[in-house]
DNA sequence: CGTTAATTTGAGACCATTCAATTTCGGTGG
DNA sequence: CCACCGAAATTGAATGGTCTCAAATTAACG
């Protein structure tokens, strides 16, 4: 429900710019290790993006990737950390629409469009791969199947908005916090952010509120259910699945509409 | 929530093979007018999307388009008719995911996908222009502009989708309806369906419920509330918008999410 | 080790659901 | 043109899920 989020940062005050490959790979590695899989790309497809030129930044925690309204003039792949898409109603509450992982594009959608219609922020500090528009508007015109993979991106993306309005429409509170849990638990683990059962959310009960369209205080409530069912454990932002099949009965969850997205 | 829509038909069954141009127009007139504008395809763009192998079918009320898991063969554009995208739980309760309008593509994101993640079905009666899936991946790659107007397309579905998450994340029954009236009220008007302030809206009170999430009686009740309060007229498929700027803050509508779907 | 954010708890009010039963409506055949 | 039928819309009353509004407790962070 938050709106008391971070005060708004500018642009040149939310982000730093940091040395290419300052840890040894290259910013987009996960998301080229992505696409050597699925869309399969060419050696000469994975050079190109490799040699593209782009920005590796630092984004503080709460501070804004993308705002609402504004003129679209970059696209983001997320290196590290955690964003979530989201839109603000009349009463101030806040709705999370999407939650990008690394190896993500962060605003793909907006490469054809003129101005953003949700804002990005960041959940913890992360770090971003921010390119030029043009830049890749011409990458998609000389090699047409890295726009292929990008449209497969957007494709899969939308695919997981619209389990989303399955869960806010037709589930209740236990059923919407139990699925969204399947569905980060094995994100999470695609992007090898889960060694076992176990992963680090880093989503706080209000985060998650506003992913499913509840009170805190009421996700509070479930997660207690949940926990004393022995389904989970969640505190300090560390989740353990103790019963994966209970809570995927509990979330109603079938994971094929996160395509390519899961490790299958 | 309805499961019990009409019994499952076999495709041979469910539609009927019309003659080309049956009514003096092609059957993607609307689609490449809508196209000009924005993607703003050449003139020989617009040829070989005229010239492109389809079959004008029609689909009877109920009967479905694409079902859920299937494997994807072909793609649809509407033609005339109104279609619905949704999916089931396990519950057997239903929930719509996306509504399509004449000009619009009806399974675009299925054509990177192996199998499709939902359902479509015709409310009513409809014709669908359908498209071998290799017949448009073929002119994808031919004619990259084309390739940039369904991807667009897919995006402003994504939108749109989005909106939906807020919608029910956010507002109340009450809020959640007129923010549907909104939408379809401009889609529809962007489609030449709405001559004045009154549309045909096709949809029942029980599909509405299976749009925002709630149940047909109280969509009945919330209903009654925005005619006696002056807002609507709504009986017999028959919408009427009474006061717009009293609809749009009730459902705290702001239609720029639409983009290129509703007439500027 | 203090300060702020996040989580937890309680009780009452409210929105929406459930489950029928009833009425209206649109289309059909006599 | 009317009678009929099934689908859609409407109504009621009781139940239940979720919210609201605090206040208290715990955890996180510099």
């Amino acid at each position: 429900m938050s709106t008391r989020e971070q005060p708004y940062s500018q642009p040149q005050g939310r982000t730093k710019t940091l040395p290419d490959g300052a840890d040894g790979n290259h910013p987009l590695a996960l998301l080229m290790k992505r696409w050597t899989t699925r869309p399969s790309l060419s050696a000469s497809d994975r050079d190109a993006l490799a040699s593209l030129a782009l920005t590796r930044t630092r984004v503080q925690r709460g501070a804004y990737i993308v705002r609402e309204g504004e003129p679209v003039t970059h696209c983001g792949a997320l290196i590290s950390g955690v964003v979530v898409r989201q839109k603000l109603v009349s009463t101030g509450n806040r709705q999370i629409v999407a939650i990008h992982l690394p190896g993500e594009l962060v605003d793909a959608q907006n490469l054809l469009l003129d101005h953003a219609d949700d804002s990005v922020q960041s959940i913890g500090q992360s770090e971003v791969a921010v390119i030029a528009k043009p830049t890749i508007l011409d990458l998609i015109a000389a090699r047409p199947e890295i726009g292929r993979a990008i449209w497969l991106d957007t494709i899969i993306d939308a695919s997981i908005t619209r389990e989303w309005v399955v869960n806010m429409g037709r589930r209740d509170g236990r059923g919407r916090i139990a699925h969204l849990l399947c569905e980060l638990y094995l994100r999470l683990q695609a992007v090898g952010q889960c060694p076992s059962d176990r992963c680090i959310l880093p989503l706080s009960q209000e985060q998650i509120a506003d992913c499913v369209g509840l009170t805190p205080v009421h996700v509070n409530r479930v997660l207690q259910t949940l926990r004393t069912e022995g389904l989970i454990t969640l505190r300090a932002h560390r989740l353990t699945i103790l019963n994966w099949s209970g809570l995927t009965q509990v979330g109603d969850f079938d994971g094929r509409y996160l395509h390519d997205r899961i490790k299958v």
